[in-house]
DNA sequence: AGAATTAAAGACCTTTTTATCTTTTATTTA
DNA sequence: TAAATAAAAGATAAAAAGGTCTTTAATTCT
């Protein structure tokens, strides 16, 4: 469904967003230990996401990443968007090229509903929204 | 979502079901160019499908592969579980080893909604039924 | 029986994804 | 200014997915 490398960038997010006490950062290691993600491999997603500007960071002692007000706005979608990109949410179910509402695969009504109920639900929840969420509800993150 | 193995053998199937006319057998070759799936790369998945009993085939000169009434009956998520497995139905949309309704992870109640109509969708349609539909509605397989 | 046909089986190759390791650069603080 | 800290960058490695090729076995037809 969704790529490892994704589906730990928005774990990785929401647990930012959801300690997101007055600019607070963690530093790589901190979010890799609380999360169980390995720590060079998340650097790696992260040095990504932060040209991109879904994430922010600052250099060198007490340095490390956190979220501005802009960056808790964006829907998670942005997050799939620049890792894996949409093609999931666009794509046609059975592999095919060509596959539409005119021209439709055998599969292609059922598997449009679902597909477009997950876009929706990732477009429409902002990372601030769900991270409240997270701590009110007490969902898991790891 | 289903892997390239999975949509290949997915198609196949529908093919062969949507010409099943009284015991007809298909070639791999043939198969493989009405699809435009790589030759050998279909057989090695269709040589994992016959010992399943999803599809049978018989070798020889005016061989290949058909499907019995029994495989015409199976629901199209018999395919899914020989090929990729049913973890897309059952896995946490954030890749949580512990997810559920009881400790859930922010987007499981979505998510398991989307997953749950595919799941759906894949476990009521019997190959025979999709194949019906394609013959008579003219779906796309390639 | 022998040639032709077609699936089965297995070894091999390529690309992508996932992950690790090392070096460099920016920043802070003592 | 020097030492410490932490992200950035890049090279490398391991695993999985996707795909190819060659040989073998079963069946049919002449």
């Amino acid at each position: 469904m969704l790529s490892q490398k994704c589906k730990y960038a928005i774990r990785t997010i929401l647990y930012l967003a959801s300690k997101n006490e007055e600019g607070e950062k963690k530093d790589l290691k901190k979010i890799s230990e609380a999360l169980k993600i390995p720590t060079p491999y998340l650097g790696k997603i992260l040095q990504e996401l932060v040209p991109k500007k879904i994430i922010s960071s600052i250099k060198g002692p007490n340095g490390g990443f956190f979220l501005t007000e802009q960056n808790l706005q964006l829907p998670v979608i942005k997050i799939i968007e620049a890792i894996d990109g949409l093609t999931l949410f666009e794509a046609c179910g059975l592999g095919l090229h060509v596959c539409s509402d005119k021209h439709p695969c055998p599969i292609h009504n059922d598997f449009k509903v679902a597909r477009d109920h997950l876009k929706n639900m990732f477009a429409n929840k902002s990372i601030e929204e769900l991270a409240k969420e997270i701590n009110s509800k007490h969902f898991m993150l790891i």
